[in-house]
DNA sequence: CTGTTAGCGCGTTCAC
DNA sequence: GTGAACGCGCTAACAG
């Protein structure tokens, strides 16, 4: 059988709460006991159950990761970043994918709860935006954390400045040489699609360029979303000479309906998009994106978490750093062109 | 506070352990007792603790999803199928990402398990050709299956015929009238690229085509081994007018390449990969692909695990069904070219 | 078929 | 600074 606790204690010739004492960090022991009760985890391999534990202390030591996002890479580099923290604290985390557009949403967030019983969670767009999510975590008062809220003031968590990214990136454009830039815009209960918009109109206000309606089209964060949005785009008398998505999918949806055109890139058009997934390096072109640090984001969030469940501090929203990653798919217009 | 079972017994007017025996669906409780104590849970709104029910049963209810793969998608779609089981059997999920390569691998999974105490572990690839961490679990008697191991027959878990796979795609290009038919490996270690490479000989041989050295490349499944495999076979003399990648993020990096040096595609080379992972869908030309499961492998590798875990029944190696996915990447070689 | 007793391994309360 | 007794909520072994 596993040593226990109390074995450790009789081997350390000390009481098992003292043992206890010393495995959870507590003050009131002497620094040279610590040390006996060290070598005594050491020399039988002790490791603390942690079913035990958490009966007795009422706590689960798990953190929740909720998500319902269509990008496996975004959902996997959160998750290993939220994995990362949680075992620097010798958390485990579940991963709890969830429906967020169910009517019963808030119905299976709290069976979740009450069945798993995590100490805490982290929150994912678009499960952030869900009023009666937050709500209930709120009445029930367990500490949670939001990666991209859409009201980054309200929550605890981290965010990423989208509203400057998209306008970063419409100057790229700008300076190019482009004035007939047209915008995808992402999945409307994403509050990310209304910053990066919002970004975008800036951008264009800022260049002295107008914002036209026939230049924005609502997209869907999907592949095929972008395939339709281009087509439309790219059929018009006037089509634009570059066209920034709101996220990478859509921009090789655009890219792959130009080619199939016959449109060069960037020559005939450029394209870029938002969040530097893996698919932006893996088409040709390139696709010129923002990098959203989402491995990082991950371990914000978590770090953030912790500070509520463990140092019972309050959590605050941090700012992200982005950065425009410019590659192939975006250039200067060509003058011959059209 | 919450109900305790002992609540549900004094509720339905029956004792603890009875209460117990219905939750655990235990036989020798009678139909109509059964019904009784359902009536008090859903009464009470009651839901059994995990910890209390580990700690005392010595079972922690937990699976451990061990993996180590640079696919975003693949795991995902893996972890999504395993918690769909978990769920249905009220197990929890751990995701446990590991290096699979770095020395003391054992030691972690070691570490892990003892730490974690998951009642079963979904190995995939590549952790399911360490035969170390396989020594580990079959020492401890924990159980354990697995996804595409090297040698489907002494594991349990679901596995793909990939060779097979591997021989139909030749066969497809064969078909098209590809005579010149070039194969980027995948990464060494994993067992699928072996099982890749012979399908390909495979197909080859089966259709009377000389397997040669020089159309054989080692590549690693990442893009930019795919990239840097291409050019080599481009820049040759006699250059192939198929390239069979060994996986999709390979075969992504031919299609840059080609379209970088002015190729087109399919008509100047035709381009498949393996595993119908996203981006086989959202680069232009689409590509020729074999269709993996990964999802359902997922489920299947959990069920045959919960046939150990829960029904103390042996498990079985199961085959999973692929497809191959003609796409726009594939197409006859042109007779001018050249 | 059902109940009783004991204990899983740890943290908490309070005493010293 | 340290220790003893108790209880967390549930299941196992046995009795009936």
């Amino acid at each position: 059988m596993r040593p226990r606790l109390e074995d450790v204690a009789a081997h350390a010739g000390l009481s098992a709460k003292t043992v206890s004492r010393v495995l959870n960090n507590e003050p009131n022991v002497r620094e040279s006991t610590r040390r006996r009760v060290a070598v005594s985890i050491e020399a039988l391999d002790y490791l603390p159950n942690p079913s035990a534990r958490s009966l007795a202390a009422n706590r689960s030591f798990i953190v929740a990761l909720l998500y319902d996002n269509p990008s496996p890479s975004y959902v996997m580099e959160v998750q290993t970043g939220v994995l990362q923290v949680c075992d620097s604290y010798s958390y485990g985390m579940m991963a709890q994918p969830i429906d967020s557009s169910s009517a019963d949403l808030v119905s299976r967030v709290a069976k979740l709860i009450s069945s798993r019983r995590p100490d805490g969670l982290v929150l994912t767009p678009p499960i952030t935006e869900h009023p009666g999510v937050i709500a209930e975590l709120r009445t029930r008062d367990i500490p949670f954390t939001c990666i991209s809220p859409r009201e980054p003031d309200t929550f605890s968590g981290v965010a990423l400045d989208e509203t400057a990214a998209s306008c970063d990136m419409v100057e790229h454009l700008v300076s190019l040489g482009h004035t007939s830039i047209a915008h995808i815009i992402g999945h409307p209960r994403h509050g990310g699609s209304e910053l990066r918009l919002k970004g975008y109109a800036e951008g264009l206000a800022r260049s002295g360029l107008l914002y036209r309606e026939s230049l924005v089209l609502q997209g869907q964060f999907s592949y095929q979303s972008g395939v339709e949005c281009a087509h439309r785009f790219l059929i018009a008398e006037n089509r634009p000479t570059a066209i920034f998505a709101a996220n990478d999918d859509m921009a090789a949806g655009v890219i792959s309906t130009a080619l199939e055109m016959g449109l060069r890139i960037p020559d005939d058009l450029s394209v870029c998009g938002f969040d530097d997934t893996p698919i932006s390096r893996q088409v040709w072109p390139s696709i010129t994106t923002i990098h959203q640090p989402c491995l990082d984001m991950g371990r914000i969030a978590a770090t953030e978490l912790f500070k509520i469940i463990h140092h019972n501090v309050k959590a605050n929203m941090v700012l992200a750093n982005y950065s425009l990653c410019v590659r192939a798919s975006t250039g200067k217009p060509s003058t011959s062109g059209r």
